[in-house]
DNA sequence: TATTGATACCTAGAAATCAGAGGTATTAAT
DNA sequence: ATTAATACCTCTGATTTCTAGGTATCAATA
């Protein structure tokens, strides 16, 4: 019932840079997108699998003593290139909503 | 899987300067967003009737002979006040959204 | 000392949503 | 005759999302 994002596209942007383990991934999700969106660990871990599955990202083990071990993920070529389809779905998906929102804008302003 | 529309922001916002009946809002929202969004009647019509349930636009019906009859539905003041909320959660979105995807990009381009 | 909160992984089931198919009826075009 | 367009509607199966739960360690707080 609201704007929905795309789970998948946003982690593969924000593993773009650096590999990231995935309970970091969801926290630079929250953080960097302002609070916005927020994923349970419920909706993200799943989402991983999947990505790993299609072979988006590769996982390796981070094992730590004392904490709970990581798995740390990074993006692949493929990956990269999944990301830049969904770039530009965002892209088109934001002028789609923006046709409908502005052309009607303006005549609540007067 | 991709992003996601909130098809009761887009009723309310194609309906907030002209009264129109379902079937053309559902073209409406097609063609004002380049053939981005389109949403089935199956989505459509139940959306139409919770907005009316929740006193956000209001229905009449007008009589066609030899046409099939047409239910006109207008915005409400309710309606209006709603809309504006569902504005402002799309900017902030886009915002979440941007802030992901942007500060990632630089990257890839040199 | 007990409990909460943070780290870090995961699954499973309920709830909500979506897409598509189906249903009625008329008119116009092929 | 049949297809396509208008115009309304419902229903169902699939997908998605949310919530809650489950394991385990450590640090801080009450």
């Amino acid at each position: 019932m609201a704007f929905k994002g795309d789970l998948e596209a946003l982690i593969l942007a924000v593993l773009s840079d650096h590999a990231l383990h995935g309970y970091e991934i969801s926290k630079r999700i929250r953080s960097q997108s302002q609070e916005v969106l927020k994923y349970g660990e419920g909706q993200l871990y799943p989402a991983l699998h999947k990505l790993e599955e299609s072979g988006f990202i590769e996982a390796e083990w981070m094992l730590q003593d004392g904490k709970p071990d990581r798995k740390v993920y990074s993006i692949t070529p493929g990956g990269r290139l999944e990301l830049e389809k969904h770039r530009s779905a965002w892209a088109k998906f934001v002028s789609g909503v923006g046709g409908i929102f502005s052309s009607h804008a303006m005549e609540d302003q007067k």
